[in-house]
DNA sequence: TTGTAGGCGTTATCAT
DNA sequence: ATGATAACGCCTACAA
């Protein structure tokens, strides 16, 4: 294995001018620079990036925490794509990054999950799907020993940053179009997990709506489960006008009821899965790219591990209508 | 963060007694093993893994080679069983893993991804979905300088295992109980990749039952593609009995085109995954447990890293239909 | 059975 | 601007 030594030597410089040169330090001179550039094409000279880690404090690695959760959903498309947003971009900027689930940190305290982070040279951390009820990963979080960028959840301190769409504001626009689309008054809201943050923004959203039209609302909690939200359609759908739901899943859950029921209602949804496209009946949802965002969480991360400080960050969404034909591609 | 030299100071040993205890090396007395795990716990002790694996040449860190296609299906679900069983597997055997997609190695070399490897000090890999024309990475496998477990595909070498089902009979018994259910005569079969591994074994099953019942058989390539498939049933759905498709997403896309035409056929599947339950109708198809499949392959990859022999293993399956109700539990 | 010491491939702190 | 050299935390002959 060709290492750093090779090059030197090939280069005929000292060993720290190499690595200085890989890691683009100011003091070099030009000469030198294009003399260790050529030794390490000619070696075909890839630093190991282990001994990387392991030498510099700055290990620049980062550990994708996932919170996967086969039981509320059965088809997990959403962290799919975080997942290969976040390790293609990674890659690209040359991090390194390892993928964990919520599920091995169960009965492990902050400490535990600090030590193990550490353990393996971890520096920074992206969250997707954090819970409100979720007090270990916060206090990790607020503990500030690691950089972190959080995936909807509005956390910001010093080394933490957050991102995200507007919650909020997407969810007002999806249920507005849907409603003024089909001219209704009563609105079944199916909310999702309890205590989830992005659950009280897309519900602040869905009041302003009530509140600006003047409509009326029945809120109940659909927990992000298709089936619950099957279940609160079957008993409420019948007399309401519409079931805006906060996720997709919930959605095709909600119309599906319907569907059972014989009974026409419209139904919008939050996500942009293509699921949607799936189940028969074309609906409103939101659609973000959670690649894209999550490719954009490592180049933030990527910021806060060269000492920036945590900021929030708003992304883009649509509003769309998912249909099966555009889906197969 | 405490070091392994701290935990030989705290137990009154050399450095290199905790690190034999650690590893499990046979010459350690009782007494010290007591002391030295006395010392580990009370400490708080979590060995790095990074100057590990930097440090021995048999650091057993892994690399998982998805191949993630986005292109002929919309959702993936299978990959991300695959990967989700991998990790953890590993975290439960105390493996370092990381993943991969075959998106980044396009236009590489073996060499070049070799060294890449190389520089991240991984010294086994497990690749899910290797087709027969993937001729860089079949290189790199033959090569043998990397410890190898193929999933679905059947290389085996000194340094290689294959795991998966026996697709030839899992194929042969799906469609005969659909048929045979049926009582059909002219199958239309579909199959998948050309050149795939998987799908040569496929299409001998479907023939082994086609000659035993003296049926008749039309094949045509669908690539995998669920768009493909629903135009080939377009095509050619109505002159015969069944559609018999090499994958789940196909028999989706198969049975969409015949509620289109407004004809039944039976249609049966390959995957069991959960997408079918939400397409309307029941489809029997094979059903594979991906996550058991992968965490299986993260034991053999250790076996073989142990210096263990490339052997081929058979999983399990069941012929089963997805029911909406039944999925969205 | 236990300890000593060299090395894994980098980075980073000093001198020069 | 460049070069020695000491870490980083662990593994592993080899010596005791």
């Amino acid at each position: 294995m060709v290492s750093i030594k090779d090059v030197a030597k090939h280069a005929g410089v000292a060993i720290s001018t190499v690595s200085k040169v890989l890691n683009h330090y100011p003091n070099v001179s030009e000469k030198t620079r294009i003399k260790v550039n050529r030794a390490v094409e000619e070696l075909n000279f890839v630093p190991n990036s282990v001994a990387a880690a392991l030498s510099s404090k700055q290990s620049g690695r980062v550990a994708l925490l996932v919170n996967l959760n086969m039981k509320t959903q059965a088809i997990d498309e959403i962290n799919m794509q975080y997942i290969q947003g976040a390790i293609n971009k990674a890659m690209e900027l040359n991090i390194d990054v390892i993928t964990l689930f919520f599920s091995m940190f169960q009965n492990k305290t902050a400490e535990e999950i600090t030590r193990y982070l550490r353990s393996q040279s971890i520096t920074g951390i992206i969250v997707y799907g954090l819970s409100k009820e979720n007090k270990i990963l916060q206090k990790l979080i607020e503990e500030e020993q690691f950089k972190c960028v959080l995936v909807d959840a509005p956390i910001v301190n010093g080394s933490t940053s957050s991102i995200g769409i507007d919650h909020r504001r997407a969810q007002y626009d999806v249920a507005r179009r849907t409603i003024i689309d089909n001219n209704c008054q009563r609105v079944l809201y199916i909310t999702g997990k309890k205590n989830g943050y992005v659950t009280e923004q897309r519900l602040l959203g869905i009041n302003d709506l009530v509140r600006e039209m003047g409509l009326t609302i029945l809120v109940r909690n659909g927990e992000f489960s298709e089936l619950q939200a099957r279940n609160i359609t079957m008993k409420y759908g019948k007399n309401k006008d519409i079931v805006v739901c906060a996720s997709d899943l919930m959605a095709i859950g909600a119309m599906k009821a319907l569907t059972e029921m014989d009974i026409f209602r419209p139904v919008c949804g939050f996500d942009g899965i293509i699921l949607m496209g799936y189940v028969g009946k074309q609906m409103n949802t939101v659609r973000q790219s959670f690649a894209e965002i999550s490719a954009k969480a490592v180049e933030e991360l990527q910021r806060l591990m060269g000492g920036g400080k945590g900021q929030n960050i708003l992304t883009p969404y649509t509003l769309e209508r998912m249909k099966y034909m555009d889906i197969i591609c």
